[in-house]
DNA sequence: GATCCCAGGGTTTTT
DNA sequence: CCCTGGGATC
């Protein structure tokens, strides 16, 4: 503790802080006390970040891994600096530090502490899905019609209060509202009553729980203020209230915190995070040190100015400049489009042309960036025939599938015989002939006795009340989860595994599933058990599959990234094209009708957060009419396309910006594409236009000149469609009958031999 | 108990 | 348009 003050008087021992700029080394140097850096997009935030970490060290007021607290929001961020952290200490990996996201360090210090919440070490953490299902419990238990009040509005209003940190308890009355006539608080505390009884918990309890911990016992707290000397924050603008409150309650002790965030990009408050946090920051931390970064070391002058220009017209801002020394670079395009097809097909076309230009072209600099998930499709599709090759970031994680779902559900029985939840999930997968009748009498069973499922099911068998089949099925299941049970001390858990699912018969359902997901999902399987491998035992794995687990990315591909703009934060690209850029749809209706001017504001700083994705060039576009929920719309350009400084943008159309003259021009240039190339028409037909004299001619005359590894008639597999036949074969691109989606024109490079599938 | 069909509803998403 | 879930039917 005394070198303390020894080893913050040197000027120069810090070779590292030379290669920062002022404002940097300011965000580095200011060690002790609470600090607030507001970094700006691309203004070297991670650099930042890490170069202060090993200050502490250097400087020794870090001198053990227990002695700093680094909090991040999701997984890659925690990973990033983990990484960071070893190549600074020049070691493989950094385990002992607490160093990981809100939830899995609030998870650490739950499984220290269970019992003061109500829990058991083992304690489960559900799923989306669990929840729901739980949920859907209770509103059936207590009478609740589903149809009016479904059970994910439901657990929605849960979660908020959570993320405010509210127990049943702290919900004031006011707050109740009208779901199921009022009976939302009350329905609260019945989820939370059986959460318990389950031993399980779900995300927004491990923050609940840690306060709640925290409160009730002062000397835990205690304990965690003198461990942790330091705090970092990153994304300081996405707490909620909860994390807030749980922050708040960690660096009462020292007041050694250091926020990192950029008010700017906050853009996750519809899932509660608190824009406020940020700009309250020096009240709640009297003295604190405010530092910006406003050095830009990314995006091109026209860019940050069309970005600051946008972002101005947001209110209640911490203010922040960003400025470059780099060039001024290309100005921002916008083009208006006839519809969304249209604005795929530019796109595409955008591409192709750059990678005329430039034959080393890396696609993993382009990105489209999109305001919701249902826009991929159409970029997708028109990517599929042209043979650009795409990735679409987002869709379902590795542990959402059902296979692991269902995989993770056996060994969660296992690992916690309470887990009812789980039990029910596989009871009858394999069919074990256990259907809603006997589920029903099980639960009865369970509730009036007050005891979990397995537990029910247990003295159900010894008794008559079960039909013979089922009185049999279920007794061979518990047998077979006592057995397995069994074997978690003597056996490797991979194996366990692998012995569970070949036991249990549900390697043996998808072998004999003829569906065309079948292989990708015993393939997955297989992946599941390979991955326990890599953990010291099954409740570790079971831990870091609940918070962690992703999907699997195949990355190193040179690809197009299509991804939405919330899941691009933190990315960068060369080149970012921004479509979808119309009233309504950007900025989202919902979020207007919901919020208001905040929404309003906080749809602003999504855009703000594309625009500042790009290092290079960005490319806006509007369509004039716009496909919803299967029925067409006009749409008008978003009035963020009139917030940009008109200076620095480009529009491609002299028709203007307005919906009509976009309508125009678009209209014209389908008119004159689908002349000139019979492709684009035929591709087109996939869509049900039919008539086209294209369609009836060009078949024929394309098996004449098939060339290369595939034949009519081959079976073949692809990636998105599944299997199929090969219908015809036009050099590389292959007209394909998939048996699940139908005719399709693929690249024959997006296929493989049906027998090779998998 | 399992399968099929139709109605309804469909931002953003991490942990 | 496309998916999900619940009810009706075999």
């Amino acid at each position: 503790m005394s070198d303390l003050f020894a080893a913050a008087t040197p000027a120069h021992p810090y070779p590292y802080l030379d290669a920062l700029n002022e404002g940097q080394r300011a965000a580095v140097e200011a060690l002790d006390g609470p600090v607030l850096v507001l970094a700006g997009a691309g203004t070297g935030k991670t650099r930042v970040l890490t170069t202060r970490l090993g200050h502490l060290l250097m400087t020794g007021r870090v001198r053990a891994p227990g002695e700093l607290l680094a909090v991040t929001f999701t997984n890659k961020a925690a990973r990033e600096m983990k990484d960071r952290v070893a190549a600074l200490l020049e070691r493989p990996s950094v385990e002992g530090w607490w160093l990981g996201t809100f939830h899995a360090i609030a998870v650490r210090i739950l499984r220290r502490n269970p019992e003061a919440v109500g829990l058991r070490s083992n304690f489960t953490i559900l799923d989306t899905d669990d929840q729901v299902r739980l949920v859907k419990q209770i509103l059936q238990s207590e009478a609740v019609d589903e149809k009016k009040w479904p059970a994910r509005a439901l657990l929605s209003i849960f979660e908020r209060w959570k993320d405010r940190g509210l127990t049943p308890e702290k919900v004031s009355a006011g707050e109740a509202g009208d779901f199921a006539r009022g009976r939302a608080v009350e329905l609260y505390k019945a989820y939370q009553e059986r959460l318990r009884t389950l031993n399980a918990c779900d995300f927004g309890d491990l923050l609940l729980h840690n306060l709640t911990l925290f409160q009730n016992e002062p000397e835990v707290l205690a304990d965690y203020h003198r461990r942790f000397r330091y705090i970092l924050v990153d994304e300081y603008q996405d707490t909620n209230v909860a994390q807030y409150l749980w922050l708040r309650l960690l660096a009462q002790g020292h007041k050694n915190i250091c926020c990192v965030g950029d008010d700017d990009q906050s853009i996750y408050g519809w899932r509660g995070a608190e824009v406020g946090n940020i700009l309250r920051f020096e009240e709640d931390f009297p003295g604190a040190k405010v530092i910006r970064l406003e050095r830009n070391y990314r995006s091109t002058g026209r860019i940050l100015a069309a970005a600051s220009g946008l972002i101005a017209h947001n209110e209640g801002r911490l203010g922040k400049t960003l400025w470059t020394e780099g060039d001024e670079g290309e100005k921002l395009r916008l083009r208006g489009l006839w519809d969304g097809e249209a604005e795929a097909r530019f796109v595409g076309e955008e591409i192709e042309a750059m990678q005329a230009r430039d034959k080393d072209l890396d696609l993993n600099q382009i990105a489209i960036l999109v305001r919701t998930g249902a826009q991929t499709r159409e970029f997708e599709e028109r990517f599929i025939t042209l043979g650009l090759p795409y990735r679409v970031v987002g869709g379902p994680r590795f542990y959402e599938r059902m296979e692991i779902r269902d995989a993770l559900a056996y060994l969660r029985v296992i690992h916690s015989p309470d887990d009812d939840l789980a039990f029910e999930r596989i009871m009858n997968k394999p069919k074990r002939g256990l259907g809603n009748a006997t589920l029903q009498l099980l639960y009865r069973t369970a509730r009036a006795g007050n005891i979990p499922l397995t537990l029910a099911v247990r003295r159900l068998v010894e008794t008559d009340e079960l039909r013979p089949a089922a009185r049999r099925a279920l007794g061979n299941l518990l047998r077979d989860f006592d057995r397995w049970r069994a074997m978690v001390e003597t056996t490797p858990h991979p194996e366990l595994a692998e012995i569970v699912l070949e036991e249990s018969g549900y390697t043996e359902m998808w072998m004999n599933d003829k569906s065309l997901e079948a292989p990708g999902r015993l393939e997955n399987l297989k992946e599941f058990v390979n991955a326990l491998g890599e953990f010291e035992n099954l409740a570790g794995f079971l831990e870091h599959v609940s918070l962690v687990m992703e999907a699997l990315s195949q990355e190193g591909q040179d690809v197009v990234t299509i991804m939405t703009l919330h899941a691009a934060k933190g990315l960068e690209f060369d080149t970012v094209f921004l479509p979808g850029w119309e009233e309504g749809l950007f900025p989202n209706q919902r979020a207007l009708d919901e919020t208001g001017r905040s929404g309003l504001e906080e749809e602003r700083r999504l855009a703000y957060v594309g625009l500042t994705r790009a290092r290079k060039q960005v490319v806006i576009s509007f369509a004039a009419n716009r496909r919803m929920h299967g029925s067409w719309a006009a749409a008008i350009p978003s009035r963020f396309v009139d917030e940009l400084p008109s200076e620095h943008v480009a529009q491609e159309s002299d028709h203007g910006v307005y919906g009509a003259a976009a309508s125009a021009f678009g209209g014209m240039s389908e008119w004159s594409e689908a002349r000139v190339s019979p492709g684009l028409a035929r591709a087109k037909s996939r869509r049900g236009e039919t008539g086209s004299p294209f369609i009836d001619v060009t078949p024929t005359r394309i098996e004449t000149i098939a060339s290369g590894a595939f034949q009519r008639g081959d079976r073949v597999f692809h990636q998105k469609f599944g299997y199929g036949s090969i219908a015809s074969v036009e050099g590389e691109r292959l007209n394909i009958s998939f048996d699940k989606a139908g005719e399709k024109k693929v690249i024959a490079s997006f296929v493989v031999p049906a027998d090779q599938a998998g």
